[in-house]
RNA sequence: GCGGGUGUAGCUCAGUAGGUUAGAGCGCCAGAUUGUGGCUCUGGAGGCCGCCGGUUCAAAUCCGGUCACUCGCCCCA
């Protein structure tokens, strides 16, 4: 067993793992584009700040799963845990709160010190998008139907169902808080340990709680919508009839929440059966009070994260363009005339192989394995009378093709395919 | 952080009433075929049996610890 290994929870994107993880990028931000969501990246790491203040104590991802150091200069830094934190500062940073709405996408690594399972590392990436500024059922439809056209196109859309759920803008949301609370407290006891915890720090996430008795108890719990007010209402109510429009289908999920104080109105999630344990593919939601907690004033933000491991398991990953052709020179000189010949056949957008040693039956094992679709072959016999040998390695038919022509020769075959 | 499972060749895995030089298939390398791949045949390389310690005359095998992977909980993408 190989004794040197990447550290736990990393893993190597060798270039099989590369090619979904790309693929997944490059949909993503195809997609988002045709929204008019533009690329844009943070740093991997930020003043630690930027994830406590938002996150916050009650958050057991600042709370015991940061990677955070401090640097030779004694800053306090966070290796990030999400992106959105990270978008928002930069949004600030930058000053472009005054020119709202701004709209972005961004792929990339974060970091969680958990314990690993499958689809959950602690170096994993996502892709995200961010909407910032347009506070109306809109922009949550939009960066809805966004998600599920990237999903869609990846061929995972079949594969999830769309869960959402509203926690109400914020007055609603601390009625409804209280009343819950309340209505807990009677049964402190029965609750399960960890909603025992729940109930101070962080009681709505007791609604998605695993636990049988804890389910049991929450069937006569006061229910988060007979809370929401008049704007609340509206405002998913409004949601719900862009997703018809679009037509997504989506189950109403009254346990759906997230912990977080910034977090308000929609919140969703794409989940699947496929992974196990970790069926979330993506989830997102409106985050009206983030900007405000990192000192940007009242900026309205909704938006989502996906993890890109998690699709690219799920996706159809399209294959890498094959090997059009190999080079295969009996000496050095041969090889150099091929050289030239390839450089301009690469240029046309060929995949050319090289040969990189004179030895035609090593080579051309080489050309099967890769499954090159041609060969090219030049040794001393054909340069004498300026050809090269070209090779179907699909059917083994083989012609002599003038070199003066042979360029031109393989483009003009590449287009007709 | 908590609980279960699994670590033997590059890969997938056999191999325990403890007992000589630890096996198979695939893959890899070489040859048959000295300038032509796939198919076939022949041969070859490649293992501190995850690591450390213990029991024993003797450990891949039993025991303890540890590390890694994996499934679930927590949390989350």
């Amino acid at each position: 067993m190989a004794k040197l290994q990447s550290p736990r929870g990393t893993s190597d994107l060798l270039p099989q793992d590369m090619a979904g993880h790309r693929h997944v990028i490059n949909t993503a931000k195809t997609i988002s584009l045709s929204f008019g969501f533009e690329e844009m990246a943070t740093p991997i790491f930020e003043f630690t700040e930027v994830f406590a203040r938002p996150l916050g104590e009650t958050s057991d991802v600042v709370s015991k799963e940061t990677y955070s150091f401090t640097d030779r200069g004694g800053e306090a830094l966070t290796l990030r845990p999400e992106g959105t934190a990270g978008v928002v500062r930069a949004l600030i940073s930058a000053g472009l709160t005054q020119t709202l709405p701004q709209k972005f996408f961004y792929a990339g690594p974060m970091f969680r010190y958990e314990r690993p399972q499958k689809g959950r590392m602690r170096q994993f990436h996502q892709i995200g998008v961010e909407l910032l500024g347009v506070p109306g059922a809109v922009g949550d439809a939009e960066v809805i139907t966004m998600g599920h056209m990237i999903l869609s196109r990846l061929g995972v859309a079949d594969k999830c169902i769309l869960n959402i759920n509203t926690l109400g803008d914020t007055e609603s949301r601390l009625a409804y808080r209280q009343a819950l609370v309340e209505y807990l407290s009677a049964f402190r006891g029965q609750l399960s340990e960890d909603s025992q915890r729940r109930l101070d720090l962080n009681p709505l996430r007791i609604l998605d709680s695993k636990d049988e008795g804890d389910i049991a108890l929450l069937v006569d719990a006061p229910r988060l919508d007979h809370y929401l007010n008049a704007d609340s209402k509206a405002h998913f109510d409004a949601v719900r009839r862009y997703l018809d429009a679009a037509e997504i289908p989506a189950i109403i999920n009254p346990r759906l929440v997230r912990g977080l104080d910034y977090y308000g109105h929609t919140t969703f999630e794409f989940i699947t059966d496929a992974l196990g344990a970790q069926g979330t593919v993506m989830a997102g939601g409106r985050y009206d009070g983030l900007a405000a907690m990192l000192g940007g004033g009242d900026v309205s933000g909704v938006g989502w994260a996906a993890g890109i491991e998690r699709l690219a398991m799920l996706a159809d990953v399209p294959p890498q363009q094959a090997v059009n052709v190999m080079m295969i020179g009996m000496s050095d000189d041969h090889m150099a005339r091929l050289f030239t010949l390839a450089v301009s056949l690469r240029q046309q957008g060929l995949r050319v192989e090289t040969g990189y040693a004179p030895h035609l039956g090593k080579q051309m094992k080489r050309a099967d394995r890769i499954e090159a679709q041609q060969v090219v072959i030049l040794g001393d016999d054909e340069a004498a009378r300026g050809v090269a040998i070209l090779r179907s390695m699909v059917d083994g038919a083989q012609t002599e093709v003038a070199l003066v022509d042979l360029v031109a020769h393989l483009l003009a075959q590449h287009k007709e395919q």
